[in-house]
DNA sequence: TTAGCTGAGTGACTACAATCACATAGTAGC
DNA sequence: GCTACTATGTGATTGTAGTCACTCAGCTAA
């Protein structure tokens, strides 16, 4: 399918390159659609794409030496994932598959590498991007540290929480929350202790479920300090 | 104490750059020490250095909020920590400690900025690093996934084994290994856990102790297969 | 409507790693 | 040498999260 450099401009990170640059990417870009669960990148291997997203949720995922499932991240739209190549060339650490059905543009990567060098304000936004993923990969890593199970699945809705009901603790509502699984892997549990963890919460009245697609958080303060650890669940 | 160009082209990071460029560095940096477990970098601060080690041995570490003490990776001679500031300006994200007593040469942040600007050189290999950062924070994260506790622990010693001796299988030593303690934190284990896979290792003959600061793995092989999980211990 | 699927809730049981509480061995400093 | 400290080894006990085996709810696509 066509790609437009309108639809690459509503990217904020593509945003900054100028038109004709643009124009350019654009046609060597092409945009694909997965469907839930579809693999969108292949670990392991070199992917000579970026993948920005469009619509929908992609989780980067890892597998154990067993075959066990590992959560390290979501994609959200607007943003992008893949681009690790893009600094050594080396291979796509991890999958990403799609979490709901998406729509994402596939730049290469070797056409970026090149608008790059004459645009120092994309490769500041790269550098920038990859060290904000440092930093989440490393708060997550000390998020498992935590031996309190429940404390640990709080921290982590609580880090689902838009930023603004964290700063006022307002009660907010998280839009297409992860299903328990998608929980469980992020933070090394078995999708029945998420289950068991939320019935709490929600007896409590600190969360509670509105369909599929909505997760209202009643209690926020209550939430933070469960996931500080202030107090016990 | 004085720090000579020398000194900074002993570091492969820095050696690419030009004399002039090496001694204007040389002039505003500083040598600091550090006794074991001195604090080199302290979590949640601007730091406006990156560390540069040159002797001893350094470890990345965060702590959860109930005051866990989390291993986050390893700094051997010649690398360098403390760089993400470099791209987002933020604060660092993580303590580094001294494991053993060590030396270090602090460079200005700022200073290290405006060569990156002339030396797309030191630019490319600043990404290259944080892109290895990345790969080796998400490979630990998929190791913490592994269910069986003695496969995690083979795995991490895997790790430490040279590069030549894990493509040959041949025997090899590990220098100055890390405690039972430190595999204890990386790995979200108790430091008693990790000693009884080491007695299990050692009266298989597996690994040998020789005094505190050598560890021979005598049989790669079955390390191996105990870290991909193809046997049992 | 029905079938089929995925996600969620729940009880019973169990394995296993953490914890505690020591003992012991190295090493470093004086 | 002696003392102090850190690292390591080991048993007993216990808590707790994983696993299994279900049921139930909600969605969607014939």
């Amino acid at each position: 399918m066509q790609v437009t450099p309108e639809l690459l401009s509503a990217f904020p990170s593509l945003k900054p390159l100028p038109p004709a640059t643009l124009a350019r990417l654009a046609q060597e870009s092409e945009v694909r659609k997965f469907a839930r669960r579809g693999v969108v990148m292949t670990a392991g291997v070199r992917e000579e794409f970026v993948c920005f997203l469009f619509e929908g949720r992609l989780q980067g995922v890892d597998f154990t030496i067993d075959g066990r499932e590992v959560g390290l991240y979501f994609v959200e739209p607007g943003d992008f994932c893949g681009e690790l190549g893009m600094f050594d060339h080396g291979p796509q650490p991890e999958f990403v598959i799609a979490l709901t059905a998406a729509v994402t543009v596939f730049v290469p990567m070797e056409s970026l590498r090149l608008v790059t060098m004459e645009n120092p304000v994309l490769l500041k936004l790269l550098g920038q991007r990859l060290a904000a993923r440092v930093r989440q990969l490393t708060r997550q890593r000390s998020l498992l540290g935590l031996p309190n199970i429940s404390q640990r699945v709080c921290c982590q809705l609580w880090l689902l929480v838009s930023d603004d009901a964290r700063q006022h603790l307002q009660s907010s509502v998280i839009n297409n929350p992860p299903t328990h699984m998608e929980i469980a892997i992020m933070l090394n549990l078995s999708r029945e202790t998420v289950s068991r963890v939320f019935q709490i919460l929600q007896t409590r009245n600190i969360v509670r479920r509105d369909g599929t697609s909505l997760l209202h958080v009643s209690d926020s303060a209550a939430l933070k300090r469960l996931a500080d650890g202030s107090e016990e669940l």
